[in-house]
DNA sequence: CTGTTAGCGCTTTCAC
DNA sequence: GTGAAAGCGCTAACAG
């Protein structure tokens, strides 16, 4: 089929183009009865908008990009979903990109995304000194990073409030008479790490429990390091009564190895994990989790992104931590 | 910062617009000495090609649409995976599209890709008898619709071999002895659905056990549903000691509603899935389940499409059955 | 209310 | 080897 484009649609209706491109954004200078009649000569053509042209006149591609490890990792799959809804409802796109952790791949990545001309970022960085947010910001483009704060005081991020989530987890596990409690920790460059960390001590020592660094394991993110960590401690006879996880996919982890050594949620131990990814995907069992309260942190994300391109020349930096709560489900006893 | 155009470079190094953008694409008609020249001023001044421009001219976005219900259901996340990386081997990005199951939202967004002009589009239609596969047809974009087969002969489809899938799980279940086989069936429409309970009879009408309709529940993909029925099962007593669900995500809604009413996989019944997405995502307890032996549907996907689009005016249908295999990993006793 | 004109940044054809 | 000119389809500014 040939495409349809407002020329012809001009032909057809005896209208200039640009008389054709008004009426079908319908725009008041516009009779309506000639409005009428072009948008119907329109809709009997088939005609869909030609938005690469448009794009390229007006400088806007309404349509903004992810940027992030592996949207096949269940919290950017999710997080993916709320941004693509967000934006869709602002009228915008999302083109994702994967970047495996890989610095080099995520600097071809935004080189990519800004090649494809995209209005706004949200950007995951796989590093915390990331060269990928130096060349942003020399691009000009607006962008939000995200799940880490950012150093600089002029960079747009959204994060959950970690410490408190660490906190709040933590307190959780005390307040059910555990005193043994593990923390299955993230990388340590994660900026989250330390924060979750020190919500985890805060919350023993205000219980008067004594802190002991044996009892923080640090967790690469990849898949099965987890696994040898529990199967260490299990062949060690580590003495544990609960878990906290950095996030959820390693309180899995955590629940799967346990699994293998015949050790069982919760009567074996109590468990909480963190993102609270269970709201949107089944896990196959109850997992207590920290939640951000009111938005998600994609949402915010994207509300930052529009407001800065509304605000194309002088935007507003905006740097949210987001309120969490304790979400229960019943692997804490 | 200002964009840098071609036209910047033209000015700078004295050579006009044509002659800088073809040095950058390293045409043989430019002398080399001129090609290493504006490709070193270019990269000085931080020249990033303006695609939607270059898409205008040559019709090619280079890039591709996925259009599913949801990329955070893991079975979607994954595909997107795949087929984002996949697409970038071949230098296309990929826009993602959630249709939520709704045929209008489908529609819709059908309609945003082909404003966006996307080279080609992966959908998973959520209706049999879609519109949006007509109107994609219409169009004459390239396309392939995945997870279901198409009556049309001239759709592109992948697919999982569903009856073989079906066939090998259940025959897995009755070769460690388990008579009372419940299959959790997937929505009566979709093809997928009729095929896997195909396999399910073949594999016990082999082992001369007799089909019984009391075993074989449709259950929706909606959250919650699978719980219901389990729950409902257990209320009555009803007999059954091993499950075939018809997805991962429906066996792991299983298990987290066994767990709850106290009953232990694979102790209390043994379980199989279909899809294996724990290949990409940790499920917190072992799955048994049935994968795509070689190429993923993903990748197959866009192979496709890339053919398709190479061919712009024949293309040659693709309708493809890809070979499944059982993966054990000790949910089934 | 509608038409005219110009141009976004790139690629392609053809000429020199 | 390099330049000149045209045009992809749309929109914005201005004219009438």
């Amino acid at each position: 089929m040939q495409k349809v484009t407002l020329k012809d649609i001009a032909n057809r209706t005896g209208y200039t183009i640009n008389t054709v491109s008004r009426a079908l954004k319908n725009k008041n200078d516009i009779s309506l009865e000639t409005r009428k009649r072009i948008c119907q000569v329109a809709d009997e053509m088939g005609y869909i908008r030609n938005s690469v042209a448009g794009s390229l006149r007006t400088g806007l591609t309404l349509s903004i990009g992810i940027i992030a490890a592996n949207v096949s990792n269940p919290f950017f799959a999710i997080f993916s979903r709320e941004i693509e809804k967000r934006a869709y409802d602002y009228g915008y796109n999302v083109i994702i990109f994967n970047t495996y952790g890989e610095a080099d791949t995520e600097l071809k990545r935004v080189k990519d995304a800004l090649s494809k001309h995209v209005d706004g970022i949200v950007i995951s960085p796989c590093e915390m000194e990331s060269k990928s947010l130096a060349y942003l910001r020399e691009a000009g483009i607006p962008f939000v990073v995200i799940g880490r704060t950012h150093g600089d005081e002029d960079v747009n991020y959204v994060t959950a409030d970690d410490e408190k989530g660490g906190f709040l987890a933590t307190r959780h596990l005390i307040r059910h008479g555990h005193q043994k409690i593990l923390h299955l920790s993230g990388p340590r460059d994660v900026p989250s790490t330390i924060y979750r960390l020190n919500g985890y001590r805060k919350a023993l020592k205000e219980a008067n429990i004594p802190y002991d660094p044996r009892y923080v394991i640090e967790v690469g993110l990849g898949c099965g390091q987890c696994r040898q960590v529990i199967h260490q401690l299990a062949e060690n006879h580590f003495p544990f009564d609960a878990i906290f996880a950095f996030n959820d996919i390693i309180a899995a982890e955590a629940v799967y190895a346990a699994y293998e050594r015949g050790l069982k949620v919760p009567e074996d131990f109590s468990l909480v994990g963190f993102d609270n990814i269970q709201k949107d995907i089944l896990m196959s069992i109850p997992l207590d989790s920290i939640s951000t309260s009111a938005e998600s942190i994609g949402e915010k994300s994207v509300d930052i992104l529009m407001d800065n391109i509304k605000h194309r020349e002088h935007w507003a930096v905006c740097q949210e931590t987001l309120n969490v709560e304790l979400v229960t489900r019943g692997s804490v006893i």
